[in-house]
DNA sequence: GGGCCCTCGTCCTTA
DNA sequence: ACGAGGGCCC
């Protein structure tokens, strides 16, 4: 479906069946486009812009589109510009998140902000919540800010302020959820930083505060439209309401299947409500399917139909049947990567190219063996989210810097950058820097570059005197150009000497410093005006999708929640295990656990020609073993998926890594050396693992799933046993 | 005491 | 990859 440039009218509504036709053209108020999975909404969204612009004379800044992603947003502008001719200057494209804060930028004072703020990510939020903690003597885990934080990012997703959240905390975690909510807000604001919840609010509430703003805004945007519109939060539905309440031009595209985001505040209620909100909404559905085989549509089809309270629909497709979808039980995560990896290499030998085909897991954890299995094969392989490129350390470390420079009040920025390299400032020495420049209202910079604080000791002061002063230097010159700047830190900071010194994967973490410089390069050359300030709004607001490496034919590995929006010939849905998917967490709860199924959901229609499903008998970190496959399979018809063995022969001994020992010698210390588990390789039966053992030592009785997940039972001496 | 380096256990999903 | 905890050095 390539949507070629042309200047026709009629080529905008060319190829669009009479639903997407209807969508495009839709005209006099508010609409709801439910889209199911595949049925075109891309290209609904993006064609009924190019309309509006061309056919209605909308001037683009009089347009706001929401997106999911950046890059969702990057190519929906690429693709306006290649319907009209012409690139759409002015069109306010991008995620709710990017342009909440373009309006704090714009009007920060009224937001009740300084200029300058910092947009704290979540590890950032962390360390600020963590210190919190400590100071009052709670548990300050990570564990336990993460879960903290959840709390309070779901009240700030509905709009609710401290106060209320007080009023109506229950049990003993959302009471200290609420009691922290308060003092986490007063250390945000006193760093003049936002969290990405607060980006949000902050556009919320700047909007209340203000109403003549808000009414400017809603009085531009002639037409307001919102992808995706099932995952949106009740602060992003208050705040799409207010921007379309004088033209009443709201166009919101989603399907309450695809709702995955309930865990931060999304509420599928939006998209059922719809009506309510907007009486005189056109509600329209879009039910064809253009992307899966039959076989592949009535899978899902069939697992979505388990989950109660859904938008009346029913998903079809002209598409021929097409392969049946597969499974196949690996006996532990190795082999199940393994046999992924053997499939691709299959179905590249059979022509299929490797962009095309894509792994889909539950959590980024499991994306590991399968690393390793493409590297063994030597399979290219591109890794979406995960650790991100700006969330390494060294990444983090060297933006640190810059964000202290821009917002002085900044902290966490801070203690981050003063701390690496080393300068022998440690936790206390910053904590009484910081305290003291507070206390005698200087800025920390300034107050450091003096050198004349008293409550730092004598040892760290040198270094510390040095930082400040060369800090200032550079924050004069904040004007000059990001990559500049960067280029300078590095430089004489000394980082790139420190790395080298830290040893370990230092040349890896040099090629990202430079990597980091090269990025701001670009960043300037292609954003006019783009200053320091620009490039750190850019980079903190980055989807994981947004840095992957396009170009290169390589299968790609993520989890089912980045797969949204996307689309592959070829997709294998890896860890369907009860506790992992469904993810353990959500066993409990009714709710969570048909999120989890619309996940799944998500995750099959992705595929567009053949679908792998698969499970390990035995995973080490997760449900140990005792969970059995998902329950999620069991909701497919027997005739939709076909049962395949997992691999045929026995396996080679890998080249390197693994070794395979003699008989006996792990027996040495059996107490030690758990047998459960356990990777052995039989002379007759090809190698397996260990899934029950009676008795220790040459003696044991153990049972062993060979490949192909059938189990026998063997002498221990009769194995070899890997280690 | 503070700074810093080492090892070891833990990690669900994200703008 | 990150923090906690232990040991070493100033």
């Amino acid at each position: 479906m390539t949507d070629a440039s042309s200047s026709t009218a009629a080529s905008l509504l060319a190829g669009l069946n009479p639903v997407q036709y209807q969508a495009v053209v839709l005209e006099g108020g508010p609409g709801l486009v439910l889209a199911g999975a595949g049925s075109g909404k891309t290209r609904v969204l993006t064609r009924r812009i190019a309309w509006l612009i061309r056919e209605r004379d909308i001037a683009p800044h009089r347009l706001l589109a929401v997106t999911f992603t950046n890059k969702a947003a990057g190519e929906m502008r690429e693709r306006v510009a290649a319907l009209l001719g012409f690139p759409a200057h002015g069109l306010w494209i991008g995620t709710f998140h990017a342009i909440c804060l373009r309006w704090l930028r714009r009007h920060p004072r009224e937001a009740g902000y300084a200029p300058d703020l910092s947009v704290y990510d979540s590890a950032d939020q962390q360390t600020l919540l963590r210190g919190l903690l400590k100071e009052d003597g709670f548990d300050h885990t990570p564990r336990r800010a993460r879960e903290l934080l959840g709390i309070v990012s779901r009240w700030k997703n509905r709009g609710e302020g401290p106060e209320a959240a007080a009023s109506q905390a229950r049990g003993p975690a959302q009471q200290v959820a609420a009691r922290f909510y308060r003092r986490y807000q007063d250390a945000l604001r006193a760093r003049n930083a936002v969290d990405f919840d607060d980006l949000l609010l902050g556009a919320h509430r700047l909007f209340q505060a203000v109403p003549e703003i808000a009414d400017r805004y809603a009085e531009q945007f002639r037409h307001v439209l919102v992808d995706e519109y099932q995952d949106t939060n009740h602060v992003q539905f208050l705040l799409v309401e207010r921007l379309a309440r004088r033209h009443r031009n709201l166009f919101a595209v989603g399907d309450d299947d695809q709702s995955i985001y309930g865990w931060r505040g999304a509420q599928v209620k939006n998209i059922l409500d719809f009506r309510e909100h907007f009486p005189e909404a056109t509600v329209l559905s879009l039910e064809q399917n253009y992307r899966s085989t039959k076989t592949i549509l009535d899978l899902a089809n069939a697992v979505i139909a388990h989950n109660p309270d859904r938008w009346p629909k029913r998903l079809w497709t002209e598409r021929a049947a097409g392969t049946r979808p597969q499974f196949f039980l690996g006996a532990d995560e190795d082999e199940e990567a393994e046999e992924v990896a053997r499939r691709v290499a299959e179905a590249t030998r059979a022509g299929a190219e490797l962009r095309g085909i894509a792994i889909f897991y539950r959590t980024h954890a499991q994306s590991r063996p399968l690393e390793d299995a493409f590297l063994r094969r030597r399979i290219p392989y591109r890794l979406i989210g995960g650790v991100r490129f700006y969330e390494r350390r060294e990444v983090k470390d060297l933006l640190a810097y810059l964000r202290a420079l821009v917002n002085p009040s900044d902290e966490v920025a801070l203690r981050r950058a003063v701390g690496v390299p080393r300068r022998g400032i440690g936790e206390t020495g910053a904590a009484s820097w910081l305290a003291e420049s507070a206390a005698r209202n200087v800025d920390p910079l300034e107050a450091a570059a003096g050198g004349g604080l008293e409550s730092v000791g004598a040892r760290g002061r040198s270094g510390l005197t040095e930082f400040g002063r060369i800090m200032l230097e550079w924050r004069a010159r904040l004007g000059e150009p990001p990559e500049r700047l960067l280029g300078e830190i590095v430089a004489r900071s000394g980082y790139e000497t420190y790395l080298e010194e830290q040893g370990g994967d230092w040349e890896e973490r040099r090629a990202n410093v430079r990597e980091l410089v090269d990025g701001a390069r670009l960043f300037s050359s292609q954003v006019e005006g783009g200053g320091v300030r620009e490039y750190l709004d850019q980079v903190s607001l980055l989807t994981s999708a947004d840095t992957a490496e396009e170009k290169a034919d390589a299968v790609t590995l993520m989890t089912a929640h980045n797969a949204k929006g996307l689309e592959f010939p070829r997709v294998f849905v890896v860890g369907l295990e009860e506790g992992l998917f469904p993810h353990a967490s959500s066993l409990e709860d009714p709710a969570e656990l048909a999120e989890e199924r619309r996940l799944f959901y998500v995750a099959c229609t992705r595929a567009m020609e053949t679908l792998v499903l698969s499970a390990s008998a035995l995973r080490r970190r997760y449900s140990s073993g005792g969970g059995g496959v998902s329950r999620f399979l069991s909701e497919i018809p027997a005739g939709l998926l076909e049962e395949t063995p997992c691999g045929d022969a026995p396996r080679r001994a890998p080249s390197g890594g693994r070794t395979l020992v003699s008989e006996g010698e792990p027996f040495a210390d059996p107490d030690e050396h758990p047998l459960v588990g356990r990777r052995v390789h039989h002379a007759t039966f090809g190698s397996g693992i260990v899934v029950a053992a009676e008795g220790r030592g040459t003696e044991a009785h153990v049972t062993v799933r060979f490949h192909g997940g059938r189990s026998r039972k063997v002498i221990g001496s009769y194995l070899e046993w890997e280690v």
